[in-house]
DNA sequence: CGGCATCCACACGGATACTG
DNA sequence: CAGTATCCGTGTGGATGCCG
């Protein structure tokens, strides 16, 4: 577990902060396809195609324990888990709304 | 020059490409000292105490060859370069706003 | 199905020393 | 003053293989 933290030493500055929490080739993504939808992990697997399980799993960890994406597991053959949004994350995606408009607009996309 | 680049091979994603402009120990902060002032390295290095010469050249190189930072050398002796944010910068740094207050309320500070 | 273990490459931050 | 050159430690993404 834990195998990831931050890169920044998230001291005391609050973007530092929020910025490290999506910092990472996937969180971004993994925020934006879990808007809506509750996904399993062969789902989230399949949208962030093509993604290493070392990768996906260490991000929906980390993810998971800033508070930003919950995890269902089902005590079932064959296992069933679920991940979905906190209202955390959902707010953070909202904070971040500006930036990716920023991002289409200054750089035309 | 051109030391690094982004870890993120910012893509089609724009919340990856806009991440990865600030994505560095020293950016966030380097947009805010400068957001109402023009200031020279040795002030910028001041200000960001302790950080390494080859950090902070690495990254105002980064991020004047993205065009949020403006780099002008005055040919005296001895040498002044003042940094000051473009307007690009002034737009990053707004678009940074709901993220920095998504960090203060969600992380009480 | 939903991972974790292992190994690898390299991007990044930092300390130190030196220069036009 | 404003950097560059060098060396180093570690964080992070990725490929592959295995397991409950």
């Amino acid at each position: 577990m834990a195998q990831y933290t931050f890169r920044t030493r998230s001291s005391d500055c609050p973007y530092e902060l929020a910025i490290g929490l999506v910092s990472g080739r996937w969180k971004p993504r993994l925020l934006e396809v879990l808007k809506d939808e509750t996904l399993r992990y062969g789902d989230l697997k399949e949208r962030l195609k093509p993604v290493s399980d070392k990768v996906l799993s260490a991000a929906l960890d980390d993810m998971t324990r800033n508070g930003l994406i919950s995890r269902t597991a089902f005590a079932e053959i064959p296992p069933r888990v679920e991940y979905a949004l906190t209202p955390q994350g959902e707010s953070l995606l909202e904070a971040l709304g500006p930036l990716r408009d920023w991002a289409r607009t200054e750089n035309g996309r």
